[in-house]
DNA sequence: GTCATCGATGCACACGTGTGCAACGGCGGG
DNA sequence: CCCGCCGTTGCACACGTGTGCATCGATGAC
């Protein structure tokens, strides 16, 4: 209605506080404004402090999407993974947010659908928006993902998966695995299952070889089942096969907790069999329910705090030496005893 | 070497392919490119047509930083939720991610620990980056927190607390916790307990309150204990007390699954009791463990699509219309029958 | 044929910040 | 006293985009 509204009828902004404004404030130029937000700038002690406190009675925050537009880089990082919410990857995911936080950036969930045009999009996504790095945490992204985040300069983390010409981390699973059929064996029991998942990522396609040839190499045979999922659901259907095997198998290994609690459910509910008595369990992940009194799960345990912390020290390197050669780190998975299977002395 | 590298010592940007270098490769203007990529803007469709195919060719993307730094918003969005990984939070977490990203924002995942400080820096963070909203997924931020988002013009969606002067969105707590009491009473079960947390949301409070006034008006006594937190190690301990109490309650209520989990494994393994036999159970949330063989527990769904959707909803309704007044909203949590109570017919 | 109308286009300014470069002032050595 | 050095400061340009305004050309009505 007044003149002070008709003559700005587009730009109504509530003059945000900026830089400029806080300079006047502190009677300064606009430049030392900035160097005072940066570290290791030039600048007076005795300037800096002034600035800083006509920023804090202003109430002015540094614009990152400025400040980033000039250095062509956002303090973002993506974290790329389908259902985040099971399992070890929801602690993986928590972990690597809350860690890259404490480094200073700025963690985007990508939570991505399981299509490619999903994995696509959120990949836009993140360039647009200028990210510093891309953490794939599950999945399998084309060779195309890869070779468009290199080429627009976008560091590029994979989890849980050995690829040669990136930066990985990943646990040692073949060990693992094969610690898991010496363990049995070495226990007296030779007639071994295995639990994997159709749905299956190349961590878990390391455990299930891995198994089988330790196994062979040990004398055991394997009956192997997979579930469609790496699952409580899928658990649940594999045991139902593979407790219908004869000779029954007297010990399982599943390349994941979820699946452990599934076939140990099945094997008491429906199969009336107990654990350990009738069969022995042993999962991977070593997941907080693992240590619940209705399962007790004996599990190689994942540190997600460990993971998260190696995989900022990765981004920090590759920070600091964009051209370092890949970076490969294997993660040890220590045995978590309980009462689904006790070595022994 | 040559004097073209001489003549730009510090900047050695490769030349990055921004809106100028397609205008060029189209024949057109920077600010037809511009309008190529914002819908509803006065530009033909040929020409359209022809700047998204030379995008295509350059492999340009724009450049939301700078599209952020105009509109004075980006389409950050902040989820703050402390222990994203644990129970339902998880499975709310993640389905706000894949809602907020297929709206088109960015959902940026803040892992806050406990204290206020670490809240204080998170808030900065999304400050400085413009965040178009905040959404308080759990816990409950000082109303410093909610001031100052107000005042630097952010949206702020609060979840599981009922908030007046804000944008709030919750389950119908209360009823359902009433209803809890109703059918235990409905069945002949006159001596209840309950488990809460001392670490309580103000969901859990409504939990609480709701369920012991139900049973006073009904007639029925309630033994109350709480664990540390809303979790299995809370269900546990809560559990050690709760049964110790003579006479000794028939049937729980427990404001969580997780807590539910803990009692019926306490009650089983340490107590000696039957689930349901000499003890019935409810939960609250339904998290999918709760339809595992070993708990089959009897609770109340929050579906996390659901709630995300409608949180997307409210987002969208502030944006169109920022001085609409306040919006709350409760959703229903449908009780699921399972094992570990049965109302009967 | 002339004029009004309207869609399409280009120009130029604005957004808020980092930083190279030059200038300035203080200080110590000769 | 003079000169050189160095820490500090301010100026001005750059980053990549959205958009108001003026211009232009085509089209339709008379």
């Amino acid at each position: 209605m007044t003149e002070e509204d008709e003559s700005r009828p587009a730009r109504q902004r509530p003059a945000r506080v900026n830089a400029q404004r806080v300079s006047e404030h502190a009677g300064v130029s606009r430049s030392a404004v900035s160097r005072a937000f940066t570290p290791g700038a030039s600048i007076a002690e005795v300037t800096r402090a002034r600035v800083l406190r006509a920023a804090e009675e202003l109430g002015y925050q540094v614009n990152d999407l400025a400040r980033g537009l000039i250095s062509d880089r956002s303090r973002l990082v993506g974290l790329v993974v389908t259902r985040p919410e099971e399992g070890f990857r929801a602690h993986l995911t928590a972990a690597l947010a809350k860690a890259l936080i404490g480094r200073g950036s700025v963690p985007v969930m990508i939570n991505t659908g399981e299509t490619e045009a999903d994995l696509g999009a959120a990949q836009r996504m993140l360039i647009g928006h200028r990210a510093e790095a891309t953490v794939i945490v599950s999945g399998t992204p084309p060779r195309s993902f890869q070779d468009l985040a290199r080429r627009d300069g976008q560091t590029l983390l994979i989890l849980g998966r050995a690829e040669p010409d990136a930066d990985h981390l990943l646990a040692d699973n073949a060990a693992a695995a094969a610690q898991a059929a010496a363990l049995f064996v070495g226990r007296g029991l030779r007639r071994l299952g295995l639990v994997g998942a159709h749905a299956a990522t190349p961590s878990v396609l390391e455990r299930e070889t891995a198994f089988r040839e330790a196994a062979a190499r040990l004398g055991a045979s394997v009956a192997w089942e997979r579930g469609a999922d790496s699952d409580y659901a899928g658990g649940l259907a594999a045991a139902r096969r593979l407790l219908a095997v004869r000779p029954r198998p007297e010990a399982v290994f599943c390349i994941n907790d979820p699946l452990a609690f599934g076939v140990m459910d099945h094997a008491r509910s429906e199969a009336g069999l107990a654990v350990p008595g009738d069969l022995a369990v042993i999962g991977f992940d070593d997941v907080p329910q693992a240590a619940w009194r209705a399962y007790g799960l004996t599990s190689f345990r994942q540190d997600p705090a460990a993971m998260a912390a190696e995989a900022v020290r990765i981004l920090d390197l590759r920070r600091a030496e964009p051209e370092h050669p890949p970076v490969g780190r294997r993660l040890s998975a220590p045995l978590v005893v309980r009462s689904s299977f006790e070595p022994g002395s």
